[in-house]
This record gives C-alpha cells, structure tokens and sequence, in this order.
DNA sequence: CCAATTGTTCAATAACTCTTGAACTAAGGA
DNA sequence: TCCTTAGTTCAAGAGTTATTGAACAATTGG
C-alpha cells in the first residue's frame, strides 16, 4: 500500500526542475515549505483545483521525487524531500522557495487551516 | 534589429524553472556557463539538434530572461545573464549548474572548439 | 453491513512542446 | 553583383501536459 517514489540518487534535475515549472505545483511546494517539515494531508489544499487535478500535481511532485506521500487510513501525509532535495542538489530548493517568496505574480500559499467545528 | 529580452523584474520564476527544465537547454546553459562570461555565436554549439530546433531552444531561454543574445553582423552572441538571475533569483543559477555539473545523465558540454582549417 | 470520507484511476479533450525541412532575411566577401 | 554564411520564420507532425467528470478502491464510523 506504499505509494512508488524514487530514492535519492534517482532524483533527476531536469525532471525536478520541469515539475517546478508549473505554478500550481510551485504553490504546493511553497506550502508545503511553510508548514516547516509537518507533514499533510490532501484535503488541506483543496484551493489547487479540482480533487482529480491535486491528485495528479501531487503525484508529479512525488514521482519526480520532491515530495514524499506516507498512507496513513484514508489520507495521505504529504511532505517535502528537504533533505533528499539537498543532498542531491545542494542550495536548490531553497533559492527555488525563497524565490517563489518574493514574486507577487504566483498563487498565494494557501491552505486553510484547520478549524475543529467549522 | 535587436531581439526582445525581458527586463530583469519581468523575469518569472516559474518560466525560468519550465525552461530549465528541458536537457537540451540545460546544457546549453551548463555549456554557457563553462564558457565563463564570454559571449558565443551560435554555431559553436551546434552539437545540440537541427539549426531550427538550436534556434528555437536558444529563443525559449532568451525569452525568459535566461540569456542575452546580441546581433554582430550575421551572427548574434548569446550570454548567460548571471548578473540579472542573481539579483532575481538568488542561488538559484548557481545551484542549477553545480548540480547539472554532477549529473552524468546530462549531455555533455559539447561545443567544438574553434579549429582553424578543420 | 451500510454509508461517508479520501484519494486514485480512467477516458476524453484542449492546449502546449519539441522536432524537422523548406523557404526566407540579412550581412560579408570575392 | 553573386555566392556563402548565420539565423529566423513558417507549416506540419508526433508527443506530452493539464484539466475535468465519472467510476472505482479502501478505510473509518455508525
């Protein structure tokens, strides 16, 4: 029942960079890189598009080996591959999130919080 | 007769990350970069592909904001343009290319050099 | 067991990307 | 002027990507 992601050194950097080149995916990334290491489910960022079109942002990311998926009953924890990322590719990811940080023009990290009772 | 170029703050993080994202660029790049500043014509790297499809490829990173590519006569010279990426983007160039440096996946830096009488 | 919740897979479609050859423009040199 | 050299633009093709709704699987809770 695991979900198939690549181990470090499969991590390619074309097919990286090529996943980040999406701005849908970028937002992912960057809120994921906000929640600092915490992993996450699904249905936390439900702004990025349709249920089907998360899915298949989230399944790039993973695939391309930025992120890292853990089953846990229904729901998936999403987390990013900091460490993985930076021992491949060192500085890599951080210049890509602190880049992501200042420019206006991507969507806005999202993601509402949590809120027992609605 | 000179070719359109974003201006620095017109450069965007994820098109620069799409672009950066194919392996035929990526060694472009990788190639201009071993090159250390100097500006180079074209038909240096004619290692990568048609002259159609070089042409295109070098369109797609001066589009970005990848590169600068200046007319002299009948040949135009392509840069990097590492000063305007790191004030935008910082670390992030620098990163991209240690880490393709590593990748023995990539192309390799081709580009002839400059033989006189063949 | 039945229903609700989470997320995936499938099929379809629109849009975009890469690659090519042929035709073109523009500059330089004999 | 005519030929060559350097690149671009055009038109077309194959292939890939992003997006969607419908149907599916699997876990949890009554």
């Amino acid at each position: 029942m695991t979900l198939p992601h690549p181990n470090t050194d499969q991590i390619s950097l074309p097919i990286v960079l090529g996943v980040l080149g999406d701005p849908t995916r970028l937002a992912i990334v960057r809120y994921l890189a906000s929640k600092q290491g915490v992993p996450l489910n699904c249905s936390q960022f439900l702004n990025f598009g349709s249920k089907t079109n998360l899915s298949y942002h989230l399944a790039k990311l993973r695939e391309a080996g930025v992120t890292r998926a853990e089953v846990a009953g229904t729901n998936r924890m999403i987390s990013l591959r900091r460490a993985d990322l930076d021992a491949r590719f060192p500085g890599l990811l951080d210049s890509v999130i602190a880049a992501a940080g200042d420019d206006p023009a991507l969507p806005a990290v999202g993601g509402h919080d949590i809120e027992v009772h609605a």
